[in-house]
RNA sequence: GGGCCGGUAGCUCAGUCGGUUAGAGCAGGGGACUCAUAAUCCCUUGGUCGCGGGUUCAAGUCCUGCCCGGCCUACCA
């Protein structure tokens, strides 16, 4: 039973888990977070109730992405993935993640690695070679992937679409098809050009991959319907693993001029990762990597289900490695409902949150709404504050500040007093709390740890140790009763380290004996010592929380140095109109512009392009205007909506009236007419300057 | 359109194999205490278990239809 104390040898089991490789292109996010502290949470308890456990990690490194950036920053890849590993490094030690190997997926063992698993797919016989075409910018000398290829959707016809799918209309196509393509790294427009790439068959895996997928056992239930409906109903396609240079990655041997797709490489990162360990602790890889002894665990988004599902399977079985024991698969992350935004602050970058708020916050409530399910987590920020507060400090924390002063003076007692069974009681729920932990419902694990703590304080409560400590003829009753609640304080925290580290590691400081094992929870320590009690967690200050939103916020405004030109701007209308010639400030302030407001408006019925405008340029001073803007605009949209006039034109009498002045718009006509409005706050009269 | 998950107190959620009067925390109301970070303790208000039908001696729980929300995905399960 797991919350047995596993003896070192016997039922000790070999757990290898491994979190998602970030990108080495970003800073990791709150949202990174939920999997890694999760990760973590679910290591840190294999540990602790002593099974043999590592957690290998790695920053994802190869791909279009880091090459163009590093060329864009005018530095090398190296250069750049060095210094990403270092931020990601700091990141993660700072919300006590602890890997026992954080590697890169850009080293000796990880290329060593991928030529072993391309030979195995060689030799099985599944790779095939095809031409691809693909678009090629010129400008920037790289093949274009889907998301750096903009263009008008050849479906809708709406613009600035990205190469795969278009926004507006959801159509989906190739990036060939669409209308107009630019490159958004150099605004070149893109050729076509074909290459040679290589694929795995992965179709030869079919039956291998549906009875490992729907077993029962490897995945979450509804991760094997959805692979079931959505991809193994078919021939599986073939996957497209290699791409031409220029490419930042590992070169394929056997077919040079062609570089590993970084999904390729990337988890077999996992392994190289692995075998960094393995190199610098004396172990081998194979009783890791090759052995039935040794559980594998991925933590995953459910954005990579595909590539950790179908792929890394295939590819491990294809080249004699051990196949996972289970994926486990979260969602995404949530603030207050919604997709985390950077305009709203809700985009916190993990060095923001720790600037302003302790990791243990974040580490705790998450714990108490991880499910073992895919349910996307909400992160609510006035929740987080009511349960840190009331839970950690109110409940838990509590325990120890309320008796520890008392004990400092008398330690702990040498045998442990009649509790009314309260710790006998939390010791059986030892169990059920570490079934929740090992099946990743870490919510129902925190719920059971926090009815412990609720029976706790109603029985320092009723012993009024307060009472105790002023009179000498009950200085052993003062012992006792704070010997049962520092008892209870300290099987809270053992049941709580895999989440709190921090304050586990406080609770071994002040009574003495570090937190290493979950057993701990079953025996309570007595005739010990009691350290002065110093401060162990403050409360959530709501005033922080805005403080990181803002900052979160500021940091997300005006990037000045954009990307080159992510709006894919043509020079067609430019080109269907040059410039005018030259004019001067004198002849420029002949024209008066103004704001005015559409006051009125309706269809002239004899014309053909006209509409009449009645504007106002405040006051009562009113224009009667004729604008040629019938096939853009209805009359219903255009009252009260502010527009920019010419105010001092000479009147024209029209056939259907006099006009007083001109609406600007821009445009060619047809469909194509906008009209000029003022940003909000301007009032109708005022001057254009 | 299809798939998956969910809908239980103001909020966040438990609710086992169908089995007594549906629970907890937080928030609200009242009181107590002072050891503790205004923490804690006691009492208390609050529910048509999304809606309808069915099975059953018995339904929050099982079946079915519908409504609503989230995620995924698109003529394909």
């Amino acid at each position: 039973m797991i919350a047995q104390t596993p003896t070192q040898n016997s039922n000790q089991r070999r757990i290898l888990v491994t979190a998602a490789l970030p990108y080495a292109n970003g800073p990791i996010h709150i949202g990174h977070l939920v999997e890694y502290i999760q990760t973590d949470i679910w290591v840190r308890f294999q540990k602790l109730v002593g099974n043999r456990c590592i957690f290998i990690c790695a920053d994802d490194t190869h791909g279009t992405a880091i090459m163009i950036r590093a060329r864009k920053e005018g530095r090398s890849e190296e250069a750049l993935i060095a210094e990403t590993q270092v931020h990601h490094q700091r990141d993660f030690a700072g919300f006590d993640i602890q890997f026992d190997n954080y590697g890169s997926t850009n080293s000796p063992e990880n290329l060593e690695l991928c030529h072993q698993f391309w030979a195995s797919l060689r030799a099985a016989g599944l790779v095939a070679e095809r031409d691809v075409s693909q678009l090629f910018d010129p400008e920037a000398n790289t093949f274009l992937a889907d998301r750096f290829v903009k263009g008008t959707c050849p479906t809708c016809k709406a613009i600035n679409q990205y190469g795969d799918n278009c926004d507006k209309c959801n159509a989906t196509y190739s990036p060939t098809d669409l209308i107009d393509p630019k490159s958004t790294l150099s605004g070149a427009t893109p050729e076509l050009r074909s290459s040679k790439h290589l694929f795995v068959e992965l179709e030869k895996l079919h039956e291998f991959l549906e009875s490992w997928t729907q077993c029962g056992k490897h995945l979450q239930t509804e991760v094997a319907n959805y692979l079931k409906g959505h991809f193994l109903g078919d021939p599986l396609r073939d996957w497209d693993v290699s791409r031409p240079a220029p490419y930042f990655g590992f070169e394929i041997p056997d077919a040079p001029g062609n570089y590993w797709y970084v999904w390729f490489d990337a988890p077999i990162g996992y392994i190289a990762s692995t075998w960094a360990w393995c190199k610098a602790n004396g172990e081998k890889l194979d009783d890791w990597w090759r052995s039935d002894a040794t559980e594998v665990h991925h933590f995953i988004g459910k954005d990579i289900t595909y590539f950790h599902t179908l792929f890394w399977p295939g590819m491990l079985k294809t080249a004699g490695f051990s196949l996972p024991t289970k994926v486990h698969i979260h969602g995404f992350l949530t603030v207050g409902g919604e997709k985390m935004s950077k305009s709203k602050g809700t985009f916190v970058k993990a060095e923001t949150y720790l600037k302003h708020l302790n990791p243990t916050y974040l580490r705790y409530y998450f714990a108490s709404k991880l499910g073992s399910k895919l349910d996307d987590l909400d992160l609510n920020l006035d929740e987080l504050i009511s349960k840190v507060n009331s839970d950690l400090v109110g409940k838990v924390v509590n325990l120890a500040s309320r008796t520890a002063k008392f004990a400092n003076k008398t330690g702990l007692s040498s045998t442990y007093p009649d509790d009314g069974g309260l710790f006998e009681a939390a010791a059986k729920a030892g169990t059920a709390i570490a079934e929740a932990y090992e099946e990743c419902d870490f919510a129902k694990a925190m719920r059971l740890i926090m009815e412990l703590a609720d029976r706790a304080n109603p029985y320092i409560e009723n012993a009024q140790p307060w009472v105790l400590a002023k009179s000498p003829d009950s200085q052993q009753a003062l012992r006792d009763v704070c010997t049962v609640g520092l008892n209870l304080f300290r099987q809270l925290i053992v049941y709580l380290s895999p989440v709190l580290p921090k304050l586990a590691e406080q609770c071994g400081a002040l009574l003495g004996e570090p937190i290493t094992s979950w057993s701990q929870s079953q025996s309570p320590l007595l005739g010990t010592q009691v350290n002065p009690f110093e401060h162990m967690l403050a409360r959530v200050n709501p005033e922080d929380i805005q403080a990181m939103i803002e900052e979160s916020k500021q940091e997300n405004t005006p990037e000045p140095t954009a990307p080159a030109d992510p709006w894919n701007d043509t020079a067609d209308a430019l080109n269907a109109e040059p410039l005018a010639d030259e004019c001067t400030i004198e002849d420029f302030v002949k024209v008066d512009l103004r704001v005015a407001r559409i006051v009125a408006a309706e269809q002239v019925p004899e014309a053909r392009k006209l509409l009449r405008l009645t504007l106002s340029l405040g006051g009562d001073v009113r224009k009667n205007v004729f604008a040629g803007i019938k096939s853009a605009y209805e009359p219903e949209q255009l009252i009260g909506r502010l527009v920019v006039c010419v105010a001092n034109l000479k009147p024209r009498q029209m056939k259907f009236g006099l006009s007083e002045g001109m609406v600007t718009a821009a445009g060619s006509g047809g469909d194509e007419i906008y009209l000029l409005s003022p940003d909000s706050g301007a009032k109708p009269g005022m001057r254009v300057h």
